[in-house]
DNA sequence: GTTGACCTTCCATCGACTGGAAGCCCCACA
DNA sequence: TGTGGGGCTTCCAGTCGATGGAAGGTCAAC
Protein backbone atom coordinates (compact mmCIF):
# COMPACT_ATOMS: atom_id res chain seq x y z
CA UNK A 1 0.00 0.00 0.00
CA UNK A 2 1.19 3.34 -1.37
CA UNK A 3 1.51 6.40 1.40
CA UNK A 4 -1.55 7.94 0.37
CA UNK A 5 -3.82 5.01 0.82
CA UNK A 6 -1.76 4.78 4.16
CA UNK A 7 -2.25 8.55 4.69
CA UNK A 8 -6.20 8.26 4.70
CA UNK A 9 -6.35 4.86 6.35
CA UNK A 10 -4.56 5.96 9.55
CA UNK A 11 -5.80 9.30 9.34
CA UNK A 12 -2.15 10.87 9.43
CA UNK A 13 -0.63 12.98 6.91
CA UNK A 14 1.56 12.15 4.44
CA UNK A 15 3.94 14.39 5.15
CA UNK A 16 3.60 13.54 8.96
CA UNK A 17 4.09 9.65 8.30
CA UNK A 18 7.25 10.59 6.71
CA UNK A 19 8.17 12.91 9.01
CA UNK A 20 7.64 9.90 11.97
CA UNK A 21 9.88 7.77 9.91
CA UNK A 22 12.81 9.89 9.01
CA UNK A 23 13.01 10.43 13.27
CA UNK A 24 13.00 6.56 13.61
CA UNK A 25 8.98 6.24 14.87
CA UNK A 26 8.05 3.76 12.34
CA UNK A 27 9.57 2.58 9.07
CA UNK A 28 8.22 1.18 5.80
CA UNK A 29 9.46 -1.59 3.08
CA UNK A 30 10.06 -0.37 0.07
CA UNK A 31 8.66 -1.38 -3.32
CA UNK A 32 10.64 -1.97 -6.09
CA UNK A 33 10.41 1.74 -7.33
CA UNK A 34 11.03 3.10 -4.60
CA UNK A 35 7.85 3.93 -2.72
CA UNK A 36 6.99 3.15 0.48
CA UNK A 37 5.04 0.03 1.08
CA UNK A 38 3.24 -0.43 4.04
CA UNK A 39 1.21 -3.61 5.30
CA UNK A 40 -1.77 -3.90 7.34
CA UNK A 41 -0.02 -4.02 10.44
CA UNK A 42 2.16 -0.94 9.64
CA UNK A 43 -1.19 0.57 9.17
CA UNK A 44 -2.13 -0.36 12.76
CA UNK A 45 0.74 0.96 13.94
CA UNK A 46 0.27 4.51 12.53
CA UNK A 47 -3.74 4.62 13.68
CA UNK A 48 -2.01 3.54 17.16
CA UNK A 49 0.12 6.42 16.76
CA UNK A 50 -2.33 8.72 15.56
CA UNK A 51 -4.78 7.53 18.23
CA UNK A 52 -2.13 8.18 21.20
CA UNK A 53 -0.99 11.83 19.52
CA UNK A 54 -4.60 12.85 19.83
CA UNK A 55 -5.14 11.33 23.32
CA UNK A 56 -2.25 14.30 23.94
CA UNK A 57 0.69 11.59 24.10
CA UNK A 58 4.29 13.18 23.02
CA UNK A 59 6.12 11.47 19.44
CA UNK A 60 8.55 10.26 22.33
CA UNK A 61 6.17 8.94 24.80
CA UNK A 62 4.19 7.07 21.47
CA UNK A 63 7.45 5.77 20.72
CA UNK A 64 7.32 3.97 24.29
CA UNK A 65 3.98 2.86 24.04
CA UNK A 66 4.57 1.43 19.94
CA UNK A 67 7.62 -0.61 22.23
CA UNK A 68 5.05 -1.61 24.69
CA UNK A 69 2.27 -2.34 22.23
CA UNK A 70 4.49 -4.88 20.65
CA UNK A 71 6.08 -6.09 23.47
CA UNK A 72 3.38 -9.49 24.10
CA UNK A 73 5.06 -10.10 27.35
CA UNK A 74 5.24 -6.31 28.73
CA UNK A 75 3.20 -6.18 32.36
CA UNK A 76 0.49 -3.88 31.71
CA UNK A 77 1.32 -2.05 35.01
CA UNK A 78 4.23 -0.70 32.72
CA UNK A 79 1.55 1.12 30.06
CA UNK A 80 -0.84 2.48 33.50
CA UNK A 81 2.15 4.26 34.94
CA UNK A 82 2.61 5.98 31.42
CA UNK A 83 -1.07 7.09 30.45
CA UNK A 84 -1.47 7.78 34.86
CA UNK A 85 1.99 10.37 34.36
CA UNK A 86 0.10 11.38 31.14
CA UNK A 87 -3.45 11.96 32.86
CA UNK A 88 -1.71 14.37 35.43
CA UNK A 89 0.00 16.16 32.97
CA UNK A 90 -3.62 16.94 31.95
CA UNK A 91 -4.90 17.61 35.52
CA UNK A 92 -2.41 20.25 35.38
CA UNK A 93 -3.03 21.99 32.38
CA UNK A 94 -6.75 22.10 32.55
CA UNK A 95 -6.46 23.58 35.85
CA UNK A 96 -3.78 26.17 34.80
CA UNK A 97 -6.37 26.98 31.93
CA UNK A 98 -8.71 27.19 34.52
CA UNK A 99 -7.12 29.53 36.67
CA UNK A 100 -6.56 31.65 33.54
CA UNK A 101 -9.91 31.82 32.14
CA UNK A 102 -10.36 33.23 35.79
CA UNK A 103 -8.58 35.76 35.47
CA UNK A 104 -9.26 37.30 32.17
CA UNK A 105 -13.02 36.51 32.35
CA UNK A 106 -12.65 38.74 35.38
CA UNK A 107 -10.97 41.45 33.26
CA UNK A 108 -13.44 40.82 30.18
CA UNK A 109 -16.43 41.07 32.55
CA UNK A 110 -15.14 44.11 34.12
CA UNK A 111 -14.83 45.96 30.77
CA UNK A 112 -17.65 48.22 29.53
CA UNK A 113 -16.18 47.33 25.64
CA UNK A 114 -17.67 50.59 24.15
CA UNK A 115 -15.93 53.44 22.49
CA UNK A 116 -14.68 54.79 26.05
CA UNK A 117 -10.61 54.80 26.34
CA UNK A 118 -10.86 53.73 29.71
CA UNK A 119 -10.10 49.94 30.33
CA UNK A 120 -9.91 47.54 32.80
CA UNK A 121 -8.39 44.68 30.80
CA UNK A 122 -5.54 47.05 29.97
CA UNK A 123 -5.24 48.32 33.60
CA UNK A 124 -5.34 44.78 34.33
CA UNK A 125 -2.40 44.30 32.24
CA UNK A 126 -0.01 47.28 33.35
CA UNK A 127 -0.34 46.07 36.66
CA UNK A 128 -3.08 48.43 38.24
CA UNK A 129 -5.17 46.11 40.09
CA UNK A 130 -9.04 46.07 39.43
CA UNK A 131 -11.76 44.98 41.08
CA UNK B 1 18.75 50.10 33.53
CA UNK B 2 20.75 47.45 32.11
CA UNK B 3 19.18 44.50 30.75
CA UNK B 4 19.86 42.21 33.58
CA UNK B 5 17.90 44.18 36.11
CA UNK B 6 14.64 44.68 33.66
CA UNK B 7 15.01 41.05 33.53
CA UNK B 8 14.72 41.39 37.52
CA UNK B 9 12.19 43.52 37.08
CA UNK B 10 9.71 42.39 34.43
CA UNK B 11 10.43 39.03 35.08
CA UNK B 12 11.88 38.03 31.93
CA UNK B 13 14.48 35.91 30.81
CA UNK B 14 17.14 38.62 29.65
CA UNK B 15 17.81 36.05 26.56
CA UNK B 16 13.46 36.75 25.70
CA UNK B 17 14.18 40.30 26.22
CA UNK B 18 16.49 40.33 23.72
CA UNK B 19 14.52 38.19 21.44
CA UNK B 20 11.46 40.03 21.71
CA UNK B 21 13.27 43.53 20.16
CA UNK B 22 14.86 41.24 17.69
CA UNK B 23 10.93 40.27 16.45
CA UNK B 24 10.48 44.15 16.78
CA UNK B 25 7.91 43.96 19.57
CA UNK B 26 9.65 45.83 21.83
CA UNK B 27 13.36 47.98 21.40
CA UNK B 28 15.55 49.62 23.86
CA UNK B 29 17.64 52.47 23.41
CA UNK B 30 21.60 52.18 24.00
CA UNK B 31 24.76 53.18 26.53
CA UNK B 32 27.70 54.98 25.51
CA UNK B 33 28.64 51.78 25.69
CA UNK B 34 26.57 49.48 23.40
CA UNK B 35 24.73 48.15 26.76
CA UNK B 36 20.62 48.33 26.02
CA UNK B 37 19.43 50.84 28.16
CA UNK B 38 15.98 50.54 29.71
CA UNK B 39 13.79 53.54 31.21
CA UNK B 40 10.31 52.89 33.78
CA UNK B 41 8.40 52.85 31.08
CA UNK B 42 10.03 50.26 29.03
CA UNK B 43 10.33 48.63 32.42
CA UNK B 44 6.14 48.73 32.27
CA UNK B 45 5.97 47.74 28.99
CA UNK B 46 8.04 44.24 29.32
CA UNK B 47 5.78 43.83 32.51
CA UNK B 48 2.69 44.08 30.69
CA UNK B 49 4.16 41.91 28.11
CA UNK B 50 5.18 38.98 30.89
CA UNK B 51 1.38 39.29 32.17
CA UNK B 52 -0.25 39.07 28.37
CA UNK B 53 2.36 36.35 27.56
CA UNK B 54 1.49 34.53 30.94
CA UNK B 55 -2.58 35.16 30.42
CA UNK B 56 -1.95 32.94 27.35
CA UNK B 57 -1.61 36.11 24.66
CA UNK B 58 0.18 35.34 21.73
CA UNK B 59 3.47 37.40 20.67
CA UNK B 60 1.29 38.60 18.20
CA UNK B 61 -1.46 39.59 20.13
CA UNK B 62 0.82 41.12 22.80
CA UNK B 63 1.87 43.41 19.87
CA UNK B 64 -1.67 44.36 19.49
CA UNK B 65 -2.05 45.17 23.12
CA UNK B 66 1.10 47.17 23.38
CA UNK B 67 -0.31 49.14 20.53
CA UNK B 68 -3.81 49.16 22.38
CA UNK B 69 -1.76 50.10 25.80
CA UNK B 70 -0.13 53.34 23.87
CA UNK B 71 -3.09 54.46 22.21
CA UNK B 72 -4.91 56.34 24.65
CA UNK B 73 -7.71 57.39 22.69
CA UNK B 74 -8.42 53.72 21.31
CA UNK B 75 -11.90 52.34 22.41
CA UNK B 76 -12.24 49.46 25.22
CA UNK B 77 -14.57 47.70 22.83
CA UNK B 78 -11.43 46.79 20.96
CA UNK B 79 -9.51 45.55 23.79
CA UNK B 80 -12.15 43.95 24.90
CA UNK B 81 -12.92 42.09 21.15
CA UNK B 82 -9.13 40.55 21.68
CA UNK B 83 -9.61 39.44 24.84
CA UNK B 84 -13.48 37.47 24.35
CA UNK B 85 -11.83 36.09 21.50
CA UNK B 86 -8.88 35.05 23.77
CA UNK B 87 -11.36 34.16 26.48
CA UNK B 88 -13.16 31.49 23.70
CA UNK B 89 -9.73 29.26 22.81
CA UNK B 90 -8.91 29.21 26.28
CA UNK B 91 -12.54 27.86 26.21
CA UNK B 92 -12.03 25.48 23.41
CA UNK B 93 -8.54 24.34 25.10
CA UNK B 94 -10.45 23.39 28.36
CA UNK B 95 -13.50 21.55 26.40
CA UNK B 96 -10.90 19.47 24.64
CA UNK B 97 -8.55 18.79 27.30
CA UNK B 98 -11.39 17.62 29.43
CA UNK B 99 -12.91 15.25 26.46
CA UNK B 100 -9.32 13.73 26.69
CA UNK B 101 -9.26 13.79 30.49
CA UNK B 102 -11.85 11.51 29.87
CA UNK B 103 -11.08 9.16 27.13
CA UNK B 104 -7.64 8.71 28.88
CA UNK B 105 -9.42 7.94 32.33
CA UNK B 106 -11.56 6.00 31.09
CA UNK B 107 -8.90 3.99 29.54
CA UNK B 108 -6.80 3.95 32.81
CA UNK B 109 -9.71 3.16 35.63
CA UNK B 110 -10.47 0.19 33.21
CA UNK B 111 -6.48 -1.55 33.14
CA UNK B 112 -6.06 -3.73 36.52
CA UNK B 113 -2.23 -2.21 36.04
CA UNK B 114 -0.38 -5.64 37.27
CA UNK B 115 2.08 -7.79 36.06
CA UNK B 116 0.12 -9.27 33.21
CA UNK B 117 -0.04 -8.62 29.85
CA UNK B 118 -3.66 -7.84 28.83
CA UNK B 119 -4.18 -3.98 29.21
CA UNK B 120 -7.16 -2.29 27.85
CA UNK B 121 -4.96 1.33 27.32
CA UNK B 122 -2.76 -0.63 24.44
CA UNK B 123 -6.16 -2.34 23.28
CA UNK B 124 -7.94 1.18 23.56
CA UNK B 125 -5.10 2.55 21.54
CA UNK B 126 -4.68 -0.13 19.21
CA UNK B 127 -8.59 0.57 18.09
CA UNK B 128 -10.09 -1.94 19.67
CA UNK B 129 -12.82 -0.87 21.97
CA UNK B 130 -13.29 -1.66 25.35
CA UNK B 131 -16.18 -1.44 27.37
C1' DG C 1 2.76 10.59 -26.02
C1' DT C 2 0.93 13.35 -22.92
C1' DT C 3 -1.65 14.54 -19.22
C1' DG C 4 -2.29 14.45 -14.18
C1' DA C 5 -2.02 12.16 -9.91
C1' DC C 6 1.17 10.30 -6.98
C1' DC C 7 5.62 9.43 -5.23
C1' DT C 8 10.63 10.73 -3.94
C1' DT C 9 14.23 13.80 -1.49
C1' DC C 10 15.78 17.99 0.36
C1' DC C 11 15.47 22.42 2.37
C1' DA C 12 12.98 26.15 4.67
C1' DT C 13 9.59 27.82 7.87
C1' DC C 14 6.48 28.21 11.84
C1' DG C 15 6.33 29.98 17.43
C1' DA C 16 8.59 31.27 21.14
C1' DC C 17 12.12 30.80 22.89
C1' DT C 18 16.78 28.64 24.83
C1' DG C 19 21.73 27.32 24.86
C1' DG C 20 26.23 28.18 23.82
C1' DA C 21 30.43 30.24 21.74
C1' DA C 22 33.42 34.12 21.11
C1' DG C 23 34.50 38.37 22.36
C1' DC C 24 33.80 43.31 24.71
C1' DC C 25 33.10 46.03 29.06
C1' DC C 26 33.15 47.31 33.78
C1' DC C 27 34.21 47.24 38.55
C1' DA C 28 36.45 45.67 42.73
C1' DC C 29 40.36 44.19 44.86
C1' DA C 30 45.51 43.38 45.42
C1' DT D 1 48.35 48.42 37.13
C1' DG D 2 46.86 43.90 36.49
C1' DT D 3 43.56 40.36 37.10
C1' DG D 4 39.34 37.98 37.92
C1' DG D 5 34.57 37.55 37.53
C1' DG D 6 30.32 38.90 36.12
C1' DG D 7 27.57 41.17 32.71
C1' DC D 8 26.93 42.59 28.18
C1' DT D 9 27.17 42.03 22.92
C1' DT D 10 26.24 39.30 18.47
C1' DC D 11 25.52 35.22 15.98
C1' DC D 12 24.39 30.51 15.16
C1' DA D 13 22.13 26.19 16.32
C1' DG D 14 18.61 23.53 18.42
C1' DT D 15 14.02 22.54 20.42
C1' DC D 16 9.02 20.12 19.06
C1' DG D 17 6.02 18.51 15.66
C1' DA D 18 5.07 19.14 11.90
C1' DT D 19 4.06 21.71 7.26
C1' DG D 20 5.04 23.95 2.64
C1' DG D 21 7.27 23.95 -1.50
C1' DA D 22 10.64 22.95 -5.21
C1' DA D 23 12.62 19.74 -8.37
C1' DG D 24 12.23 15.62 -10.30
C1' DG D 25 10.93 10.34 -10.91
C1' DT D 26 6.77 6.95 -11.72
C1' DC D 27 2.52 5.20 -13.09
C1' DA D 28 -2.00 4.47 -15.19
C1' DA D 29 -5.42 6.14 -18.34
C1' DC D 30 -6.66 8.07 -22.55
Amino acid sequence: MNIGAAARQSGLPAKTIRYYEEIGLLRADRAANGYRDYSTEDIHRLRFVQRARSLGFSVEECRQLLSLYSDRDRASADVKAIAQEKLGEIDRKIAELTGLRHMLGHLVSSCHGDDRPDCPIIDGLAGKVTH
